[in-house]
DNA sequence: TCTACCATGTAATCTGTTACATGATTGC
DNA sequence: GCAATCATGTAACAGATTACATGGTAGA
């Protein structure tokens, strides 16, 4: 996968690896999570396969550390012509320890979800004001990616107040069942 | 991470391997992806550590094929506690080879996007159908466990309003384009 | 009998992650 | 001189995926 994301990348222009990580981080960091031992394995793959060509840029005119500049070959645009036009059809996957974790606290200490429930707001309200600005830089990058930036938006909004209300639910339910412990007579009252 | 997946379902009642993916892919299968390979091995695992027991059921009074029945022990509800309580604190990730995709449709041909923005629309309404359904089935599992359910029901709306809007978005940016192609002098004027 | 499904498992492979090593350049 | 950042790389490990092998049961 993240092959195509190079060739993909190599498209708007050429680079070196420290910058594609740098972009995959950026353009969909929220997708893919990414590390040095998959990119510079993967260019040198798509080097050896001839999908990409590469210039070695060793201190002569360039500015700053030796670095090698990737492009696009002909054969690597037919083969991420050849991706982009015909689907795996896998399903979306939401990968989330936080989540994972969050199914089981009914076995836990109820107060403790609420404060992780906390840390999780304080985060996502920080990620949410970094990606409406970047919402506005990115005005001029195409349709596609635009669309792609809006989605981070949306799911982040989404993510938000599902967790402002998801608190208020547990904050409830923790209030019902101390009621009930103090004052029994009003559970057997009610059923 | 599977591991602490199935500890957790153990808490509700005792399960074997089969059953266990079957869960698995009901309460998080937008979550976590799940295989054989990855259930068989960690049962043996968990198992050899001591943090489930085993009672093999070979075709006597339980009906079916043969199958190994597990539950959690003190040991693993410790092992799940702990995991409960201490945050690896890992961003959310969303892996979607469609999303994937389509970042990069600005390199291909955009009436072909529209088609697979379609077939995911028809894909989202079914699921959103099945999980709304679900819903209402779930109602006494748990506060945790419907605040999830809810969370996949609020993801799949925004996904889908996403999309028509990313359909609508494209085809008005496909005519612009024809415009222009047929009458430059449009944009010249604009210009 | 044949198909579908229940059930358990493994081997090979691929992908992803962590941690480390190395060294250049820029700005304080 | 020192810290931060730019830049490239690898080895070891962890985790996920695919494909296969095996066999039982239920129902058409």
């Amino acid at each position: 996968m993240i092959k195509y994301a190079i060739l993909g990348l190599l498209h708007y222009t050429d680079m070196h690896g420290y910058r594609i990580k740098e972009h995959i981080e950026q353009n969909f960091g929220n997708m893919w999570s990414i590390n040095y031992g998959q990119i510079y394995p993967n260019l040198k793959k798509l080097y050896d396969d001839g999908l990409i060509s590469m210039t070695e840029i060793t201190q002569n005119g360039e500015k700053g550390p030796p670095r090698k500049l990737y492009s696009i070959t002909e054969k690597g645009k037919n083969e991420f012509a050849g991706w982009l036009d015909n689907s795996p059809e896998k399903p979306m996957l939401l990968r989330d320890p936080f989540l994972m974790r969050f199914v089981f606290y009914g076995f836990g200490d109820m107060s403790r979800s609420v404060e992780v429930i906390d840390d999780q707001i304080k985060r996502y309200e920080k990620d949410l004001k970094r990606r409406k600005k970047n919402l506005k830089k990115r005005d001029n990058s195409g349709i596609y990616v635009q669309l792609i930036a809006d989605l981070g938006v949306n799911l982040n909004e989404m993510f938000l107040s599902w967790l402002k209300h998801s608190k208020k639910e547990i904050l409830e339910n923790i209030s019902k069942n101390e009621q009930e412990k103090t004052n029994p007579e009003i559970r057997r009252a009610a059923g």
